[in-house]
DNA sequence: TAAATAGGACCGTTTATGGA
DNA sequence: TCCATAAACGGTCCTATTTA
């Protein structure tokens, strides 16, 4: 590759246009970084797959494997669904939690001897075995070889909730307990999770503690993989999930509330769903200075030790008496929850053959192998320098006041008129000359084209701030902020009014029904939702907007 | 020290594209 | 023609850095 780099370098050099030999040698010295950075990735993404394997391969009867993730928001579907319906729908959020555990005595000796017969009566069962022995060779091994697992998916689903760690506390703290409650012999927990800001900040890594203190589960490790890295099973049950429910609406039902949502999916099998509202009550907000580096977290009584990648290195230790936690967790108040627990499902693999079960397998281990048929070599292993893997993150540049003009001049057109495309302005940018001929922008001055469209974005951001009023809420999803962006300011002033009227009419009707309800909350919390879906009808709604255009 | 700014990651929808 | 997948875009949330 490095040849491939300074053959191309060298070609460059012979240019004699001076100016177009300092274009093209940034542009080559931009791409070389990204090359790079794109192996050293790969490297993190493999490397990492060994934390999973590893906690996996060393589970015991105490201790659970989690795999949590928020799946995509479910937009409301009716089956039979008018045009208007189409308007003000509100996107359910849903949780997935994937628990992994070591299968009792009597289940697993039956299904090794299942599995074995299985393996030796198909060839290309044995061939997998063995590929996945060899590769697994520098891994230690594991306690018993033959180990069967079992599964299941929990998903919590809500009407409305925010996607924060506070809320992922509230979510583990219930699944827990739950799970406590099934099989009481339970007493640790591995959690692995994808870079989602919510699972990677203080509030979650930090509240371990607390979260022992009121589940009595011991939370021992937390892992991330690397971006893109993360699609493992939750997305797999996801999608199982959606057909779930998209064979119960056309079965004639609709699917827009949280409780609707429990009914279309709670036929699946190894899921045990629960549809669940959250009261916001602590607002503490707690810190941990470099808490993005960190993506291996252990936890013992002593100390909370992280690594940057899965055990290189000794770890950096932090005491306990030094970190602040979450005093206490939100309670998740469950509006639907199931009468009877649902069943594990037994893995028909053993952990030989994990990789395949709980995750993808990994794309880049063809990769793996030239990295060490490449480290093998002298002289490659001397131009690799220690940590060159590593995460690097890009320094913050402050924008020019050149750059920042430009760039507020090109958003204005496409305010008034055509929009630009980020990649075309940044391609521009390279290009434009002045009127004497001379680059308009020096090459340490280009930018790229998710800078610009970052720089667009809060140019937007800031022009709805100012259009809008300070006591308006704020406009509901991207229907009504992508209709402000490209619609005149006099409709986007109508839609505000019309949606604070909406608001205005939703809280009316949460009051009247929190004076009827009962004492039970979560019957409370059902009514409101069955009074949100009686009692304001689109034709209130409309209506509303009738009066507004009067 | 608080606010503003820059960057990164994820999610959901829409649209384009390629293969069966 | 259908289906799966990827890219683009807008939005949310979070952290780190810079500036007032």
């Amino acid at each position: 590759m490095n040849e491939t780099f300074s053959a191309i370098e060298i070609c460059i050099n012979k240019i004699g246009d001076s100016a177009l030999r300092e274009r093209l040698s940034h542009r080559l010295q931009h791409h070389v970084r990204i090359i790079i950075e794109w192996k050293a990735h790969q490297l993190r993404l493999a490397h990492q797959y060994y934390a999973r394997t590893e906690l996996l391969q060393q589970l015991d009867e105490e201790t659970v494997f989690l795999y949590i993730d928020w799946a995509m928001k479910w937009l409301p579907v009716r089956y039979r669904e008018a045009q208007r319906d189409f308007f003000a729908k509100r996107d359910l959020l849903w949780h997935v939690s994937y628990v992994i555990r070591k299968a009792p005595i009597d289940q697993s000796s039956q299904l090794v001897s299942q599995s074995s017969s299985f393996s030796q009566s198909t060839t290309s069962q044995q061939s997998d075995v063995s590929k996945s022995e060899q590769l697994s060779s520098s891994s230690p091994s594991p306690p018993s070889s033959r180990t069967p697992y079992q599964h299941k998916t929990f998903v919590h689903v809500f009407d409305q909730c925010v996607q924060n760690g506070k809320t992922v506390l509230s979510i583990l703290r219930y699944m827990i307990l739950r799970l406590k409650e099934e099989f009481p012999g339970i007493k640790y927990a591995h959690i692995r999770a994808d870079n989602a800001g919510c699972y990677h900040g203080a509030e979650t890594l930090l509240s371990t503690s607390t979260l022992y203190k009121e589940t009595g589960i011991w939370i021992k490790s937390m892992d991330f993989c690397d971006p893109q890295g993360g699609k493992g099973p939750c997305d797999r049950m996801a999608a199982v999930i959606k057909c779930q429910i998209r064979s119960f609406i056309n079965q004639k039902n609709n699917c827009t509330t949280a409780v609707e949502f429990y009914k279309a999916a709670s036929s699946t099998k190894g899921l045990e769903i629960h549809a669940c509202a959250i009261d916001v009550q602590n607002v503490q907000k707690i810190e941990w200075p470099g808490v993005s580096n960190f993506h291996n977290i252990e936890y013992t009584s002593n100390e909370v030790r992280v690594w940057r990648s899965w055990k290189i290195g000794e770890g950096k230790p932090f005491k306990w008496s030094k970190i602040s936690a979450l005093k206490s967790i939100n309670v998740l108040n469950s509006i639907f929850t199931p009468n009877q627990k649902s069943l594990w499902i037994l893995e028909s693999k053993t952990n030989e053959s994990l990789e395949s079960v709980h995750d993808q397998p990994l794309p880049s281990l063809p990769f793996q192998f030239h990295v060490l048929k490449h480290a093998s070599q002298k002289t490659s292993t001397t131009q690799l320098k220690q940590q060159w893997a590593a995460l690097t993150k890009k320094p913050a540049i402050q924008f020019s006041d050149k750059q920042k003009k430009y760039l507020t001049d090109k958003s204005e057109q496409g305010v008034q008129g055509m929009k630009w495309d980020p990649q075309a302005v940044a391609l521009e940018i390279k290009v434009r000359s002045s009127s004497t001929g001379t680059p308009l922008f020096d090459h340490h001055e280009w930018l790229t084209d998710t800078q610009i469209k970052g720089f667009s974005g809060r140019l937007a951001a800031a022009r709805r701030k100012r259009q809008s009023p300070p006591s308006a809420t704020k406009p509901q999803r991207s229907s009504a902020s992508q209709l402000s962006q490209s619609d005149s300011d006099e409709e986007s002033e109508e839609l505000d009014t019309t949606v604070l009227d909406v608001d205005e009419i939703i809280s009316r009707v949460a009051d009247q029904s929190a004076s009827k309800a009962v004492l039970h909350p979560t019957t409370a919390s059902t009514n409101i939702q069955q009074h949100k879906k009686t009692d304001i009808s689109m034709d209130d709604i409309q209506s509303v907007v009738k009066r507004q255009h009067k």
